[in-house]
DNA sequence: GATTGGGTTGGAAACGGTTACAGTATGCCA
DNA sequence: TGGCATACTGTAACCGTTTCCAACCCAATC
């Protein structure tokens, strides 16, 4: 089933069908026709290797996640295939789960696709990889990562100024002793957020801070705040890296008859959806995901479409979001 | 940066490259060697389009489902994923939001990729389509859809089963009104869910039920709730067609100060990880979508391998899983 | 020393499209 | 009637691999 028995059943040549199917050049209207039935009868469809290969081209966008099931990078994977769909540009994503072996064959697989652009939503990542990728002349968005390069683009959210914004807040109520639930791929030495807690923790001197993490999840998040719970004095209040991990918190707490805010104070972070309508609703930091999400495509497009005049570097605020998981720290 | 620039530097030709690239056949170890630093040294990455093109292989499943943010899909996805990558295959997948032209679009974007097989877990689907599918040869899998045909296998949960222990239950319990929460593309007049629920609780002579639907999501469940509620007397327990709206749904009437399940009961379908973990837990009913996801990449698997010997049709049935929002339906 | 044959390697034809370039037909004008 | 745009359409090279088949090398065998 390829281009060439179209041809001959439409009796034209195959330059004549690949004209019509990418509907450029001019072709008369009457043998327009004729190829379009003939594509019609043989239930025909292009084989998109062999037009990648000709073509040179390629109308594929790539993207690559640390965990697609936490809604704050599906949100802005979601974004992103939105507008790149919009501008006749398809989307592949790639879902590491944290594992830096997984993110290096992600990239590789990429490469080898040649895609038109390629954004990486990954918290970590080697610079021998992006030396790769820079050589491979693929046009890159980083989000969160290290110094910006040539041919890359790199947004970053101010995470600290957030976690400072919560831990602020929860001093303001009295709190001092905190409890600090992330996840492995966040607690490594290169990390930056359990070192800003820490830090902003350390701006109040009578402050402690104590720290567990597990996997990006709800059950990581619960099992966390167990191992937290189990160490020492209990906090007043838990600042979680995100709200899939405070939601897991909130569990633990309601099974050991804790009631937040009365008895302790949970904060999230992201503000995806659920911090909305879990129990108690979740104060947490909101980051624009959509936000996000349309200046990656807006870069990648740009970059694809002609020389880049992309910014280099964009940095967001996030905002603080109040809401019921928070209150006063508890009379001892 | 193509084979013949590193065939070029490694003093030999492109097929021995090749051969290496594929560890296939005898190659030489010193010269094995030599061809591998060439590629190190050029950065070199095979083209993928060039190499299915040639090859006719593809190495590579398609997946389309109705909506990846559900983890009800995303928990299939992911298991398919990890049987595939098991393997030696990738998968790419893609998002139909329950929107039929992205059904068509995806489906001939499949087609024209040539993948090695294709698993659609999608609610419904066009016979035309599922036709264009068979008449391209591609071995698929469907989920949940019409009568089997040759190349298909159709793996299909016994929806119905797990709606009547529901009901069964609430019955028992004295509930006697029914409100049913849904979302649109699963109440069009082809679609058995909604009438499902209208059956088995005609079963019972002294039911009424009412339903509202929306959109398959947190915002979904509590918009179609309120509407459930807007109108005429209250249900004394709700039945949603999923996790996420029940999850919605308890939110709103907490909003309204209804107290689950004392005032009103909630049920859910699914048994996604936030039904365990949000607040009542749901009483709702468990499909085993890894088995799902197995059962899915194995027949993908098989069907590629070999001459299918899989079954072409298979039925699950549904475990009822008892929790905390459910209970005896109010005096009135 | 010629023959044989296994282990390696190279040459070149696919794979299914795109596209630059050349060719053909048609209509219009001188 | 010949010349010449103009509007289509066909020819063939090329995209980067894989793979069949032939060729080569070299040691073992006769």
């Amino acid at each position: 089933m390829n281009l060439e028995q179209v041809a001959r059943r439409a009796k034209v040549s195959t330059a004549t069908v690949s004209r019509v199917l990418n509907n450029a050049s001019v072709v008369k209207s009457s043998t327009r026709a004729r190829v379009l039935k003939a594509i019609e009868e043989l239930k025909y469809h292009p084989n998109l290797h062999a037009r990648n290969l000709a073509g040179g081209k390629s109308r594929t966008f790539g993207m690559i996640l640390s965990n697609l099931e936490n809604p704050f990078f599906f949100d802005i994977y979601k974004t992103v295939e939105s507008d790149a769909h919009h501008a006749g540009y398809e989307v592949v994503v790639a879902n590491t789960d944290y594992r830096p072996e997984q993110l290096v064959s992600s990239i590789r697989l990429m490469i080898g696709r040649r895609v038109a652009g390629l954004a990486a939503i990954v918290s970590e990542m080697e610079p021998a990889l992006i030396e790769e990728l820079n050589h491979s002349g693929i046009p890159v968005v980083f989000y969160d990562v290290g110094a910006p390069r040539q041919n890359v683009t790199n947004i970053r959210v101010n995470y600290r100024r957030g976690i400072e914004k919560v831990l602020d807040y929860l001093y303001s109520l009295g709190h001092r002793k905190f409890g600090f639930v992330g996840h492995h791929s966040l607690l490594g030495p290169l990390n930056e957020r359990a070192r800003t807690v820490m830090d902003a923790a350390a701006r109040y001197r009578d402050t402690s801070v104590r720290t567990a993490a597990d996997a990006d999840t709800l059950e990581g998040g619960r099992l966390a705040t167990r191992a937290l719970l189990a160490s020492g004095e209990a906090p007043t209040a838990i600042v979680c890296v995100n709200d899939v991990m405070a939601v897991g918190a909130l569990r633990e707490l309601r099974e050991r008859g804790l009631r937040v805010p009365r008895d302790i104070s949970v904060t999230g972070f992201d503000n995806i959806k659920l911090s909305e309508f879990c129990h108690p609703a979740l104060t947490t930091v909101h980051i624009p995901r959509e936000h996000i999400g349309h200046l990656v495509a807006d870069t990648l497009l740009a970059k694809t479409d002609k020389a880049s005049t992309a910014e280099h570097e964009m940095v967001i605020d996030p905002e603080f979001v109040l809401r019921d998981s928070t209150g006063p720290a508890p009379e001892r």
